[in-house]
DNA sequence: TCTCCTAGTGAACATTCGGAGAACAAGCAA
DNA sequence: TTGCTTGTTCTCCGAATGTTCACTAGGAGA
């Protein structure tokens, strides 16, 4: 899937997250690549970008997330170190070589429904949910029941367990959970203008929210969907 | 499913893949089978995509990836199910503190993809899907990629996981994986008058069928669906 | 607000590497 | 025979890489 300056690339920057948390600037991949110049480095992300192996903000700085890695076993062999390193070595939950289900598996928490007018931390959680990992990307998830049909037409229904990536920052067009001035938490589509932050719903029948940068604080972004029916 | 030189390249490529974590190039693979071409190696190549055994970035280089191995037990014990998703995501968070593994998960069969004019069947699949017991009732079931947007209105778009459970009888009104005429396999609301079968898809754009009984085999009802964003 | 600097963007050029595919032939099984 | 897999040669063109240079967006600070 990869070429070899790809490869060395996203082990470099996999590298570095692991080891500082920081992503490298172009400036750093170029020295550590032994390039002369940033472009090769340009050309080098855009290519991982488009094969799905990282994720970028255009035009930020050392903005880089790592998605995947590549396909091999020495990256196999490495993860129980890598896990030691970026994380702290008293989590022994890696433990498991051949322990297939468990691997696949993630406990995600529950926190309640969402569109309930009550800030979700408030409900921080007493169950868990049990989550396929291919489902998950990286990073920190937790799990909310969709209350309303405010995005039935991205196919996100009442009662329908979103699966959610906690983080501040999403790009334009990423389905947000976002906490509306400290109070209410919504899933919506997240589009930015003009200085503004405007919700967009999923459902011809509501109207887009619009807000200033300071009332709209994202919680997280949509990252899976899992749903019952009965 | 494979012939000899399909299977000895498909098992070059996973160990070298294993090994570098980097895909062969059309040159390496001619050398590893001993070819003067890089044709025979292009035909190869094509042959394994079509059967599902790779997955790869057309006119890019190096751009390959192993979906399947070949039905061969002791490969099998060592490849995860989900690398067999269609997507990346073969590497899961790799370690975060939330990462537990869970016992109430149910591992089922994923069969492929569904409304891809073969029946399910033939699809037996190498594959599988940890899922929440939680998602499931009882009985058998197994999961199938939705292709398509004819349930787009039931909040079931193209690249969806849905999980079936395995029954021939469902009730009017319920989501179906409907086999119709021995070929086609589809997912579509059953509703029944008159004698007839009618599936409903939940898109304006698509009429309903009619079948005769005899046309419309259910092989499964809708019981959970997965979605991943990315 | 304005200005400056840095990091990231990307066009352009050259070189080498890698993939696509037509065409022809041989071996083999139904 | 017919159909399929395999082996081979050859050609064409696009991808990957290395490099230079100029430009732009954002953030920091005056």
């Amino acid at each position: 899937m990869l070429t070899r300056k790809q490869h060395e690339l996203l082990r470099f920057i996999q590298t570095r997250l692991d080891e500082s948390g920081i992503s490298p600037s172009f400036e750093e991949m170029k020295e550590a690549l032994d390039l002369k110049s940033k472009s090769g480095v340009h050309r080098l992300i855009s290519a991982l970008e488009e094969r799905g192996f990282i994720r970028r903000l255009p035009n930020r700085a050392r903005a880089l997330e790592v998605l995947r890695q590549p396909d091999d076993a020495s990256l196999r062999a490495t993860r129980p170190a890598m896990a030691a390193n970026s994380n702290d070595q008293s989590a022994p939950a890696t433990s498991h070589p051949a322990a297939q289900p468990a691997n696949d598996v993630i406990e995600i928490p529950l926190h309640g429904r969402i569109a309930a007018g009550v800030p979700i931390e408030a409900l921080e959680g007493q169950s868990t949910l049990p989550v396929p990992a291919a489902l998950l990307g990286t990073g920190e998830h937790y799990a909310l029941e969709v209350s309303g049909d405010s995005m039935i037409e991205a196919g996100i229904l009442d009662g329908d367990f979103a699966l959610v990536k906690r983080t501040s920052s999403a790009r334009d067009g990423e389905i947000v959970v976002a906490l509306v001035r400290g109070e209410e938490a919504t899933l919506k589509y997240l589009r930015r203008e003009a200085g503004m932050v405007r919700l967009d719903p999923a459902n011809a029948a509501y109207e887009p929210q619009i807000y200033g940068p300071d009332e709209v604080e994202v919680q997280g972004k949509l990252a899976g969907l899992l749903r019952r029916y009965h």
